[in-house]
DNA sequence: TCAGAAATAGACAGATCTGTATATATTAGG
DNA sequence: CCTAATATATACAGATCTGTCTATTTCTGA
């Protein structure tokens, strides 16, 4: 029984298309220039629905980022699977999984970059929520980095961490998706310049 | 003559502190975030005025940009005579500029990403405009690269502006400024990796 | 079949948004 | 001093925003 005033939370079609939608929105124009009404129009979904599935706009932005998360996530894993047991090669294949990504043609950056740039107090959720997305980010990097026996994996994973976002904004702001190829080798110099441990 | 219609460009005190306020609260809350009528309050100035020097709230955003694009200009260019002739140190100051930035108490990230970031569509005058401020940026790391005499500087700019996108980023994300100076000694690692010419 | 859950349409409140209009006051220069 | 530009307060239009309420219909599972 879902008494008055809670929320499911439960998956269901209406509930993930809402949030299909919404995210596709928010990724073309923005946080704050898509209101409710756009993606409830454009859902096929009357109000009361989305609000029997989330508290407030916030929410919704936040289980649509965190759906989107998640898609992101599964990809990544699997292009990494599929790059096989050489971290050299796992790494070469981020770059190309984001040189993909830059060429789709709905590509408009990075969604959790964004987020983070509309919503700068650090006290909010959709603020920590993307924080949080980037930190994992951050912390697959460091998994591949220790593999390729380096003496400082973290440092060296900072520092693709910073040429992967870079490039990201690079291919955004001038349209240019082949920001991730032209990372990937600075990424692969930083990594030989990296001391090796013995 | 200012006749009817026509938008005053000319510098005046109102104008000048109506962009101050503007960009302040632009950059700390967002610029969809932020409405004409919180910036006039904050500024103290009537709503006429505003439109009679700009003639939409996208002016001003635009203005407030490039006035601001203006003063960073400024400021790097006073740090880089600061470091004399040396390519190696200009970089250097470079870097060290940032973090300065970084850890001022109002730092949120860069206002031309995130002006990217909410004005998507590459055919909006806001968008335009931060873009150029990004190209010029790169142009002047592309100018100290040429005086290092590597094989090829554009490359290496490219490269080293890609770190520095990421550490803005990063520091803002994380609130962790001394991301400039990590990212300075992966910046100064690429350029020993880069082939010197003879 | 039938009960309860889920989704619907539509109106509505109340706030906020950009931009305009108007009429008055202040300021500054010749 | 007087004129013309500049700034002011205030009201307003019209759109849009989030969120609520109600009454009805559709769906679904036992």
């Amino acid at each position: 029984m879902v008494g008055p005033g809670t929320v499911s939370r439960r998956r269901s079609p209406k509930r993930d298309h809402l949030l299909d939608t919404a995210f596709r929105l928010f990724y073309e124009k923005g946080y704050h220039a898509v209101g409710i009404d756009t993606i409830l129009a454009e859902a096929g979904v009357a109000k009361m629905t989305l609000y029997n599935h989330f508290k407030s706009k916030d929410e919704l932005i936040i289980a649509a980022l965190e759906r989107r998360a998640g898609e992101i996530t599964s990809m990544k894993e699997l292009a990494l699977e599929k790059a096989g047991e050489d971290p050299e090669r796992k790494l070469s294949a981020l770059f190309d999984f984001s040189n993909r990504w830059f060429k789709t043609d709905d590509f408009n950056g990075c969604a959790f970059i964004r987020a983070l740039g509309e919503y700068t107090d650090p006290a909010s959720p959709i603020h920590v929520a993307a924080q949080s997305v980037k930190q994992s980010s951050l912390r697959t990097l460091e998994a591949i980095c220790r593999d390729l026996k380096v003496k400082s994996p973290k440092k060296l994973a900072f520092e693709i961490h910073l040429l992967i976002e870079g490039a990201i904004l690079y291919a955004h702001t001038f349209e240019q998706p082949q920001a991730a190829l032209k990372a990937k080798a600075a990424a692969l110099s930083l990594a030989d310049a990296a001391d090796k441990k013995i």
